[in-house]
DNA sequence: TTGCTCCTCACGTCACGTGAGGTGGC
DNA sequence: TTGCTCCTCACGTCACGTGAGGTGGC
């Protein structure tokens, strides 16, 4: 009889008894050894069979669960390696923070394709028609369906404006990133004794959306030029590693329309904008301008939310 | 100046300003090209230079949030590629309805792991300790701390019995065949005419948790041996794909501790009936048993489950 | 003409999974 | 002794990202 309980009342356990405690597969717990992220409690010098102690089933598990919410397997291993006990507690917390805000984005990304499909997110039955958006997937995938957003359009000169601004390198999907921007942002605004002239707005340079990682600039426009002690007391304080500068936007010719509710949609607003813009042959380079005209700052229903797109053109061209 | 407009009012735009309409990198779409899921309107034969067509943005952010959702690129290429929009929208929700069932289990190890910090889920400040849970993470990352489970732990020996039963091959991450198994089974015993003698059960062989994919038997006792004609009538339907036999269970000597709650959370209840059986050397060859003595059957409430997991021993061995 | 966009390979990455080929222990 | 578990490479996979090296168009 192959007995899988181990010889002896050792406490130790085969790597297939230790695969079944804790639901990790025999290749993933080799993987983890060789990573370091869970090393077994003995490997044989003869045999090089690995002995795990069923006192590490309980570091597995959090292993496990790690994994299971995306925790890349470098933090996995600093987390569970760190014997700081508070500083493991606040890494784990933060993952979790960001997974939520990940989670509820995806449930936010479910819906909308719910919406697209017409289906009741209750009952999973049909809705009745005129519940449906106007755009259903088979509208969208049907190119020639293709509708002009014309109207909802607005060309505008954004005047030339001053303002106090971070500006980063990062990744779209960083875009966690702002929050802490705006914070620094209106931080400096307080510093500088500057009057706000205007919502935040972000600058978007292509390089953010064609590569994966790109130019941002959150900025808070100001009605007047920063003086100059006051730039110098800008640049002596410490941000929270975000650095504010006065800036100097520029007169810019665009095109405007309006994004209503979660900016994980934005994506639409883009499209359709682009596209106008594209049909039109208006456009020219330069960075896409968002201004949150109402956000989170303003009221906690997302439903509410509007955010302004502005797409540099050219529009005398195809005047 | 270099326009991004294009020179024509064709509705044909470069891959960059595609990327900066749907937010897909350039790579991407190179990438979806060469996979065929989002091909461009035109590719020129000199150059290589791809144009889309402005009317492809709807499509680009559909695949977008479908690749959100952690659909494969070979079914999101089938599934935008399908002209029959009744089996498209029905590919999609299957889709929707799989995803929400696994962000309920990423939210529901986020709880997890919430409590397990002693972190109050709602306001995100360390909760009082009396209501944290006997286990935080501080306990279980400590190896010294490990509590032996010693008083809920039952021995048992299961009599022999028949049952209806279904045996597949699949991965763990597969469960939701489960509830198919079951209908497939219940429906059995209606055709059979049978007599339950339990509550459903599984088996689960070794190879199911060491390896990928392994074998997983579903079943429901029956109080006597299905007799031959109703096995013949069992044979002649088709169970929507599942095949269900009767079985002969064999005697077996078990540790039974019981899991209540989500099974989402099983490892745990796995973790400490392994360490106790192999602590103790008790431990022999054979498929680990679930009961699901409460489960989504007989409430919907998730806290009242209970799930019976019987670990196979030898136990006079130990006597 | 410069500088930017675009192109095609070829290879890297992340977290494993998949064999091949072989040894060890009850 | 059989059969099972365990081992180590080496390579595959999935969905891209990262350069290298080069061309094309306003």
């Amino acid at each position: 009889m192959a007995g899988s309980g181990g010889g002896a009342r050792s406490g130790l356990v085969t790597i297939g008894e230790f695969s079944r405690m804790t639901h990790l597969t025999v290749k993933t717990l080799r993987h983890y050894d060789a990573q370091g992220v869970l090393v077994p409690h003995h490997v044989d010098d003869a045999t090089g069979y690995r002995s795990y102690s069923v006192a590490q089933v309980p570091l597995a598990q959090v292993v496990r669960r790690l994994r299971a919410l995306g925790m890349p397997l470098d933090e996995v291993r600093s987390v569970v390696g760190t014997s700081d006990v508070a500083e493991r507690t606040a890494r784990i917390g933060e993952h979790l923070d960001r997974m939520e805000k990940q989670l509820d984005e995806v449930r936010g990304a479910v819906d909308t394709l719910r919406a697209l499909l017409g289906i009741d997110a209750a009952t999973g039955e049909p809705a009745p028609e005129e519940e449906r958006t106007g755009r259903t997937l088979d509208h969208l995938l049907d190119a020639d369906a293709t509708d002009d957003a014309g109207g909802e359009v607005e060309f505008r000169v954004e005047p030339a404006t001053w303002a106090l601004a971070a500006r980063a390198r990062l990744s779209l999907a960083m875009a966690g990133w702002t929050s802490s921007a705006y914070a620094a942002v209106d931080q400096a605004v307080d510093v500088t004794g500057a009057r706000r002239s205007g919502a935040h707005g972000a600058l978007f340079y292509p390089d953010l959306f064609e590569r994966e990682t790109g130019t941002l600039v959150a900025y808070t426009p100001v009605a007047e030029r920063p003086a100059p002690d006051a730039l110098a007391a800008l640049a002596a304080r410490d941000g929270g590693g975000v650095e504010v500068r006065a800036v100097r936007l520029h007169e810019t010719e665009v095109a405007v329309m309006v994004h209503r509710g979660t900016c994980a949609d934005i994506d639409w607003t883009y499209g359709a904008l682009g596209s106008y813009v594209a049909r039109r042959a208006l456009g020219v380079d330069g960075p896409i301008r968002e201004t949150f005209v109402v956000s989170a700052v303003h009221t906690p229903d997302v439903g509410l939310h509007r955010t302004e797109v502005a797409w540099p053109v050219f529009r005398t061209r195809a005047a």
